[in-house]
DNA sequence: ACCGCCGGGTGCC
DNA sequence: ACCGCCGGGTGCC
């Protein structure tokens, strides 16, 4: 194993600089990192683990897997890739290698520089990473360039002679981007290798038939999952049937010994029937999956209901106070399986402690046990191993007791709540918030409660997950899962790096923009084979997106496998799932005053005519900036005069330069609105503008600018991008602009429209509640003083708000003292999903999104479990402005959203101009 | 014979 | 490898 370590390490470290050998590699090494049957001959290794990771790494405390995988994370996506050709190729030197293949199985292919005998060496190796042989060494010599220079990816398929002792023929296929095609059929023709570029071709499926596939995915996911359970005594809240349905799922994921997706018995062998891999162990199966109902069908409280009824052995956890029989004999169960396993008799006193009911904070006082109890599992790689093949848990598998939950800063609150609420009250569980600079970080405090409850925001995580990293945590509960789809994203890495023996993901959305999403799900679940990305590059991503319809089958098992999903409308025998009282949507068209059209119309000609010239000049895309200010500028004046700010005048010197970036940057961010970043495909994080004007997360853009070479362009106008060169939104400002508000307050035409509702419907039942919705912060501040002079009481929920405020202002509102606010003036995309606004029954969306789903979003935060009233929703739309073409273009945005994962960049960018062609009436 | 031929040793990169 | 290749032994048939 250290052997291996270093091996791997110095292979990294050789290569640093050429970029996809060095992933290659490494995306095979992650794999083969949990393999410690190999031979390896090379003993080669002078440097310390340390050393080697420092260079790479400034932080030292880093893992080496961690390490590992980061760079398998950053294995390019396949998506645009052609094949070039294939060419038949041998595998020498079988009978030094312990790796074995099948017929038709995958393999890959790995260069190894560093080989002592031959620098253009290529390795072979099966899905597990497992070395088989290497690529003779003439052919080998004409694909290391190849490889090593990027242009192109070769991929294996052994079809025949998997049983010769010392050589065997191997089908390779070349990919990679088409401008390097005939670059590669040169290099190999030089060498005297003609790859066959015929009979490669795949047989696409029209578009259309696989979008529905793909939307369908997730449909029918009910289907024999059938089976309720009931939760633990101490779940105090009733279960909804489905939610039984859901707990028993659960359970069974989490207990039940099935072989993962795409694995079959075959005789004394596990068969992948994907890869055609084989192994004599049992595969290790993924303890968990995704959990994906629609936001209000009670994920938060399934869970809870899990954490309580499942612990070890399927029996309940067990928790202080209100022990009864039954809680009694889970305990003596483990207290005699810890008497079979284990020479460690602390762990059965400890365990005994804990069945005659004794005080929590005595029990781990023990520090070798602490120790014990949170001792990292890297290094145990032998005894892990054991534990797969027998598929059952070691005894220190059994002391694992916590539970971490990670969720968006905007639900903690909703989980301690949810905790509170669903809890017997007579039951002590603890439940640590990992939260703040002066959270307790002890591994021995932190292994010792029932559930550990942490954020996954910003910077800070990457230094406060590192004690989260030392515990073998129970299970580990991703909350919104798609948090993490990034996954070159930190977080993300350090998510994946988490130990748990369960894994379970929660997301409203599981699938946003496409495929690749799936991946660092998948990932994180720990689904072999495809926890390597060059695996699911090959066997699902590629596949999908060139239309294989196979590829996209081998999707919808993989998700069904692992995924359960009911939306508000399923139903079960028939009948829905959950009554939620009827939802209706009006949109209410307001008229401008003349003054308002007078103006309107003014910005309109000239926006029109600005941006009908760079169309007719095809610089759409190079001023974009520009294009989004002006149509930002006419939203704007369809809500309130007075949220046009000033615009700073033409200049350009650097620092003039630099401010008129920052100020596009604020325009396209401070409104609220919903921009999404071209790399990624998500809404920004942490964004920066380039010199020409694009917005970007900085971690995307940072990734283009990494993987381009000596010049990076603009994924959007291809103008020359540099990482000098990218403008950061200051920070102070980002809170500022607040202060430079009216003495003199005046009304608008849409705020006229508002408050005729408010006082109508105050006037009809002064008992409800509604919210009030703007992309526009600062069109709620106007909105405030028409709200005070009528005596409405409200509150505020927008972004800026720090956690604790939230909490507090969502209680107010959810209250039902006669004195409690009856608004809340909420910003479109203030604290994501999971808000719990129910005591609302009528929203009020001010101004139309780009997104409609962000709409949907927001209409759900009160439209959910809890909702006891009709719940009415009026969009004010201004009558003849952007607003209307707006709400046309929503349907076709839906669409483009939907299918984006078949549509290149280049699709997504005329989707954009054709959109602000539309906007605009041009 | 500065060759051919024979047969043993040997074998990934 | 039931091969190819290498290099030493050998030398009319």
């Amino acid at each position: 194993m250290r052997i291996f370590c270093r091996y791997s390490l110095q292979l990294i470290l050789s290569h640093q600089s050429r970029v996809l050998c060095y992933l290659n590699s490494c995306s095979f090494i992650s794999a083969a990192v949990m393999q410690f049957n190999r031979r390896w001959k090379f003993g080669w290794g002078r440097f310390s683990e340390v050393d080697l990771f420092t260079d790479r790494h400034e932080s030292n405390a880093e893992t080496l897997s961690q390490a590992i995988r980061a760079a398998a994370s950053e294995e390019p996506d396949a998506d645009g890739s052609v094949l070039f050709g294939q060419l038949k190729g041998t595998v020498v030197g079988l009978r030094y290698y312990s790796g074995v293949v099948n017929q038709g199985e995958m393999v890959g292919l790995v260069r190894q520089p560093q080989n002592p005998y031959d620098r253009n060496a290529v390795m072979v190796a099966n899905i597990y990473g497992n070395q088989v042989g290497h690529i003779k060494k003439e052919l080998a010599a004409a694909m290391a360039y190849i490889m090593d220079n990027n242009l192109a990816k070769v991929e294996g398929v052994v079809f025949s002679g998997t049983k010769n002792t010392y050589t065997m023929p191997v089908m390779l296929s070349f990919w990679g981007k088409e401008e390097s095609k005939n670059s590669v059929l040169e290099q190999m023709s030089r060498r005297g290798y003609k790859l066959n570029t015929e009979g490669g071709k795949l047989k696409g499926t029209p578009c259309t038939i696989l979008k529905n596939a793909f939307d369908n995915l997730f449909e029918g996911l009910m289907e024999s999952k059938d089976g309720e359970k009931e939760a633990a005594v101490s779940v105090a809240t009733p279960l909804l049937l489905h939610q039984k349905q859901a707990l028993s799922w659960m359970c069974a994921r989490e207990n039940k010994a099935a072989l993962p997706p795409f694995w079959e018995k075959r005789g004394e062998l596990y068969y992948n029937t994907l890869t055609c891999f084989s192994a004599k162990e049992l595969p290790e199966r993924v303890r968990g999956g995704i959990l994906a109902d629609d936001m209000g069908l009670g994920k938060t409280l399934t869970v809870i209901a899990l954490i309580l009824t499942n612990f070890h052995k399927g029996k309940p956890l067990p928790v202080e106070k209100c022990v009864s029989r039954r809680v009694l004999q889970s305990f003596q169960a483990i207290c005699f399986m810890s008497n079979l396993f284990s020479p460690i008799t602390k762990c059965v006193k400890i365990i005994d402690l804990y069945a005659l009911g004794a005080e929590g904070s005595v029990l781990f006082e023990d520090l070798d046990f602490a120790a014990a109890l949170s001792g990292s599992t890297s290094g145990t790689g032998s005894k892990k191993k054991k534990t797969d093949k027998k598929s059952s848990l070691t005894q220190n598998d059994l002391k694992a007791r916590t539970t971490l939950i990670i969720c968006p800063l905007s639900v903690l609150s909703n989980w301690l709540d949810q905790f509170e609420q669903h809890m017997d009250p007579n039951v002590k569980l603890n439940v640590y918030l990992y939260y703040g600079p002066e959270r307790n970080r002890s591994k021995k405090f932190l292994s010792s409660q029932d559930v550990v409850i942490t954020t996954i925001y910003t910077n800070v995580l990457q230094r406060s997950l590192i004690p989260l990293h030392g515990i073998s945590w129970l299970r580990v509960v991703l909350d919104e899962g798609h948090i993490i789809r990034n996954p070159n994203a930190q977080m993300s890495k350090a998510v994946l790096d988490l130990k748990a023996q369960r894994r379970w993901i929660l997301s409203g959305t599981p699938i946003q923009n496409s495929v690749r999403d799936l991946w660092m799900l998948v990932a994180f679940l720990g689904l072999k084979p495809f926890d390597t990305r060059e695996w699911w590059n090959r066997v699902i991503q590629r596949p999908v997106t060139q239309g294989d319809r196979a590829g996209l089958q081998h999707l919808q098992t993989l998700v069904k496998c692992i995924t359960l999903r009911r939306t508000k409308n399923s139903e079960v025998n028939g009948r829905p799932l959950v009554s939620l009282p009827e939802k209706k949507v009006y949109v209410e068209q307001v008229e401008l005053s003349q003054p308002e059209r007078e103006e309107y119309e003014l910005a309109r000609t000239e926006g029109k005519n600005t941006i009908g010239r760079y169309v007719a000049e095809g610089t759409v895309l190079r001023n974009y900036a520009d294009v989004l200010a002006i149509l930002m500028r006419l939203r704007q004046h369809c809500c309130h005069p007075d949220l046009l700010a000033k615009m700073s005048s033409d200049l350009a010197t650097p620092a003039e330069l630099r401010e008129r970036l920052i100020e596009k940057l604020r325009l396209v961010l401070a409104s609220g609105s919903d921009e999404e970043c071209s790399v990624c495909l998500d809404s920004v994080r942490l964004p920066v503008i380039t010199h020409c004007a694009h917005v970007y997360c900085r971690p995307c853009i940072a990734q283009v600018i990494s993987t381009s070479g000596q010049v990076a362009h603009c994924p959007l106008c291809r103008g020359e991008i540099k990482t000098s060169e990218l403008v950061e939104f200051p920070q102070e400002e980002m809170e500022e602009e607040n202060i430079t508000k009216p003495e003199r307050w005046r009304t608008s035409s849409k705020v006229q429209a508002l408050m005729g509702n408010l006082l109508r419907l105050r006037s009809k039942d002064s008992s409800i509640k509604c919210l009030v919705v703007s992309q526009f912060t600062r069109f709620l501040t106007i909105l405030e003083t028409p709200l005070r002079e009528h005596g409405f009481s409200f509150v505020r929920l927008d972004g800026t708000m720090t956690q604790k405020k939230r909490t507090q202002v969502i209680q107010e509102f959810q209250s039902s003292a006669a004195d409690s606010p009856t608004i809340v003036l909420l910003s479109l995309k203030a604290g994501g999903v999971g808000l719990n606004l129910t005591a609302a029954s009528h929203v009020f969306l001010m101004d139309p999104a780009w997104n409609p789903a962000t709409e949907e979003q927001c209409i759900d935060r009160c439209h959910r479990l809890g909702q006891k009233r009709k719940v009415v929703v009026t969009k004010f739309i201004v009558k003849d402005s952007v607003e209307e073409n707006m709400v046309k273009i929503q349907r076709k945005k839906q669409d483009l959203m939907e299918k984006a994962f078949g549509s290149t960049n280049t699709d997504r960018k005329t989707s954009r101009i054709d959109d602000i062609v539309a906007l605009m009436e041009l």
